[in-house]
DNA sequence: TATAAAGGTTCCAGTAACTGGAAGTTCAAG
DNA sequence: CTTGAACTTCCAGTTACTGGAACCTTTATA
């Protein structure tokens, strides 16, 4: 398929693949055209990506966390190794992130959304008082 | 406090502090000797936004996010509004994660994790058979 | 008290990860 | 056969830091 469709079914800028196929993120096909034509496979890496970028993993993370799906010559033991340190981190992020939705809905269920200023939760959260851990 | 225990305080380089500053995220005061001087109010806001950036919130979303808490001109349904957007974004960020979590979780426990490399979920998830979503 | 190291300051340049735009090619519809 | 959308490469600009130089202040040690 061409880049519009790979990206429309991976949620990334036409332009964004192009920069990760230079910086060797995934090597799609070329057809006769010279157009790009990316298989599903290729749409699957992408989307992967789209993913662990959107949520904080950096583009080498994101090699890193390709190499235990794509590289099948990486020893087992080494897969292992790795798979289990991005699950420490993976677990740090989701008990951030759900600490943080904690709040918000905090805020959200408890201001009563008219036209008041005084919305009680924003005055105990701006910092004098609550530090969170 | 001196800009190195907020650093440490809050897990943000003194670089990215100083950063944060010069585009309008926080404005510490200033001790005599042209230091900065950090309150645990700056401190919160640093480990705020130490959370919210790696959880690949943008620096502007980060921002509208710390209105919530530290704008209280803002009117209540405006900050309802906002904090609503946000949680929608947060709760797919989260069942992003744990999906990813589950992937790399069935990748440890199902690798034997010795020296042969025939790993049967790097085979499953090459790429080929799998699609996710 | 001298002095060296540690930690602070500003400023400027470099990097990571895109993103926009120009200039040209190819394809699909009318 | 032409017009427009989608593709190509290439180069420049932006966001969010990050490293380094040159200098100042504080603190520990001789």
């Amino acid at each position: 398929m061409n880049i519009g469709a790979a990206s429309e079914k991976s949620g990334l800028p036409a332009k964004t693949i192009r920069y990760y196929e230079d910086i060797g993120l995934l090597r799609p096909d070329r057809a006769g055209n010279g157009y790009r034509d990316y298989s599903m496979s290729d749409v699957h890496r992408l989307r992967f990506l789209q993913r662990s970028r959107s949520l904080g993993f950096s583009v080498e993370e994101c090699r890193q966390l390709l190499s235990l799906y794509g590289d099948t010559r990486r020893e087992s033991a080494d897969v292992k190794a790795i798979a289990e340190t991005k699950l420490v981190e993976i677990d740090r992020k989701l008990s951030e992130l759900t600490e943080l939705r904690d709040t918000l809905r905090h805020l959200v269920h408890n201001c009563h959304g008219d036209n008041r200023p005084d919305c009680p939760i924003i005055d105990g959260l701006s910092g004098r008082a609550h530090v969170t851990q």
